[in-house]
DNA sequence: TCTGGGGTCCTACAGCCA
DNA sequence: TCTGTGGCTGTAGGACCC
């Protein structure tokens, strides 16, 4: 039997801004796009007292000021963000190397080769981590990664939950669908027509209807997800598969001359960025977002894999220009695909 | 009404080729 | 020579994750 923690970081953005910020304690704290909560933007973390207005991840940022015109609101700062993510993913490794980053506030650990108990581990985790950032975070261990991640999710901020093998069906009947990884709106929303809404009334579903309805691959991950059952391997090492820059405009735009300029200066981002990770590209895909969020992506495919701007960007208009422009465009990105590495 | 940015993976389909 | 099949690659769109 495997164990395997999941670590996520409390309200990981919000909690950064507040640790160098002290008089933000206590305080709703709401952190997204520009920190300007009248221009086009997302919340990306809300503090917990901000939570309580109904404020989460992924909200307008307008929507989130009309819930709380008192909250703070502040920008992004990913870079302060990473500083601190760096500290924790060193802890972490300094445990095990059987490590997968899940983006910058969340790890999974493999302790299975670990002669020591679980939560004794998790206790020193979370004592280094708090020592070291003075931040909190919540632990989950299961026999997979899909449980351990529903059982950090059980008990927040500063949570320790273990799923035993004999408590995964009953854990999992009551849960609405929506908790188990990898189903998003879409599919709760195709599961309610169907009249399912827990875990337990999934794992009702034979087979058979799962794929009918979902699809060879993902049917046959919701049959085993819904059981708790998942064998999927901790991912260690990665290498990117696209490197891509987009933005929304503040006001959609009908200028072609604008939108080409601002797709010149994406292109000058990406290609930088390709270069200082040693990636050649052999794909540009241009991505079209119109005013009433219709989004068309056009892609080109050049012979030879390459890092030289004046290539990429000759690529990227020639993906441009098969995009008929027939209403104001709310977005524009650009992404490089079929990476090889310069130095392999 | 409003809906970011940077990613991954899956599906469907079309063209090419053996 | 014609037709069918299956693999591979490229393209486009969609769902999902943090």
């Amino acid at each position: 039997m495997r164990r395997i923690l999941h670590i996520d970081m409390d309200a990981f953005f919000a909690a950064v801004e507040q640790k160098r910020c002290p008089e933000l304690i206590g305080r709703p704290v709401v952190i997204g796009g520009s920190g300007d909560p009248t221009k086009r933007g997302v919340v990306a973390t809300a503090s917990y007292e901000a939570r309580k207005f109904g404020i989460h991840s992924a909200l307008p940022l307008k929507t989130a000021y009309s819930l709380c015109p008192r909250a703070v609101f502040l920008p992004v700062d990913y870079e302060a963000y990473a500083r601190e993510s760096q500290k924790v993913k060193i802890i972490l490794r300094s445990v095990t190397l059987a490590m997968e980053d899940v983006g910058i506030d969340e790890a999974f650990l493999d302790i299975s080769e670990i002669g020591k108990p679980s939560g004794e581990i998790s206790q020193l985790i979370k004592k280094a981590i708090k020592d070291e950032t003075g931040l909190t975070c919540s632990i989950g261990i299961a026999p997979n990664k899909l449980l351990a991640k529903i059982a950090s999710d059980m008990d927040k901020p500063d949570g320790l939950t273990v799923i035993m093998p004999e408590d995964i069906l009953s854990i999992l009947k009551p849960l609405p669908v929506r908790r188990l990884w990898g189903i998003g709106p879409k599919t709760e929303k195709s599961l309610k027509d169907m009249g399912i809404e827990t875990v337990g009334e999934l794992a009702s579903l034979q087979m058979e209807a799962l794929v009918d309805s979902f699809g060879p691959s993902y049917g046959n991950y919701l049959y085993h997800a819904s059981r708790g059952i998942d064998d999927s391997p901790l991912i260690t090492d990665w290498e990117p598969k696209s490197i891509s820059r987009e933005t929304t405009f503040q006001k959609d735009m009908a200028s072609w001359q604008f939108i080409a300029k601002t797709l010149a200066d994406l292109t000058k981002d990406v290609v930088t960025d390709m270069k200082d990770s040693s990636f050649k590209a052999r794909t540009v895909t241009v991505k079209v977002r119109f005013s009433d969020f219709e989004t068309v992506t056009r892609a080109t495919t050049i012979p030879h894999a390459t890092d030289r701007e004046d290539e990429i960007r000759k690529a990227a208009f020639a993906s441009l220009k098969r995009v008929e422009l027939k209403k104001r465009v709310r977005l524009i990105g650009m992404r490089a695909s079929h990476l090889e590495r310069t130095d392999a």
